[in-house]
DNA sequence: TCCAAAGGTTGCATTCATACAACAGTAAGG
DNA sequence: CCTTACTGTTGTATGAATGCAACCTTTGGA
């Protein structure tokens, strides 16, 4: 019977991907995707230990050993010894890491923006609630989910 | 003005985001990335020759002439010599190919249609017009922008 | 104090994507 | 015909991601 509005949903979320997409491209010159996914854990999670940032993202520890090196040397984190124990290193975000993340994000919600600017006035309504039914409907996407589009 | 609709729709990206990685990860067991992007291609364009399909994708045409190598090995397409030239190389999908790409669509469409079962009822009118009107807003896609996420 | 466990890194090997340059075969025009 | 342009592939090289196994340090417990 919601075939309608899936197959509306299904367009739209072309719309959408190519939005994505677009923000994150300028991210994707600088770094590349499983490095951008590392960005991110750490944006949403803060400073990390190797393993449980290797854990978070799913990859062998000596992968993000090279991957963290790579992400270092461009600037983009910082790497420690934990306070608590030597043996453990800490990983942060730097200023331009977090910077790079945040453009991504500012990217998208002025290019979502724009769209909206777009949207007929008299449909504005529809679009915003509809947008909210549907995120409360799907719930939180997966973490694990995002992660493989590197988002 | 239109924040409220901005902020819904930047979370709602999320939720979308979720579902398309979700629908991805199967086909993205089978081949990688830029390997699925070849068969996106072919299965909207149709059979290409090497050289067309190469700058579709937008990569060096010795590059694709190894993933082609892969996608042939793997028995997701087929390479023949083109009808009208013999110096040309025609691209299709086999059937595996096809079925892989609809299979990534078609579960897309299975997990919306499931968010929407779940959209209460007074929304979803609200939900199909709001994406509709957020899709006319926005437009195709541009094919680049999608391409860069494998899409 | 000494040994085992924890936490990372290095050595090593693969696979893939990528591009450039050189090459081979084919088509087309003169 | 013969030369030139077109099409695609091979040779070669690089960089990244990835995992496993071996290894070094550091902790913590006995």
């Amino acid at each position: 019977m919601h075939d309608d509005a899936t197959s509306a949903t299904l367009v739209a979320s072309r719309a959408l991907l190519g939005i994505v997409a677009r923000s994150l491209a300028p991210a994707l010159s600088e770094v590349t995707v499983p490095q951008f996914r590392v960005l991110v854990v750490l944006s949403t999670a803060g400073p990390l230990r190797m393993g449980d940032l290797a854990e978070r993202i799913g990859i062998h520890p000596s992968t993000l050993t090279r991957t963290v090196e790579r992400l270092q040397h461009g600037g983009w984190i910082t790497r420690a010894e934990s306070p608590e124990s030597r043996r453990e290193v800490r990983v942060d975000l730097s200023e331009s890491g977090a910077e790079l993340v945040s453009t991504v994000t500012e990217r998208r919600r002025a290019l979502l923006h724009e769209v909206l600017d777009s949207v007929a006035p008299e449909d504005r309504e529809a679009v915003r609630r509809g947008m909210e039914a549907f995120a409360r409907a799907a719930g939180e996407p997966d973490a694990r989910d995002l992660l493989e589009l590197g988002i």
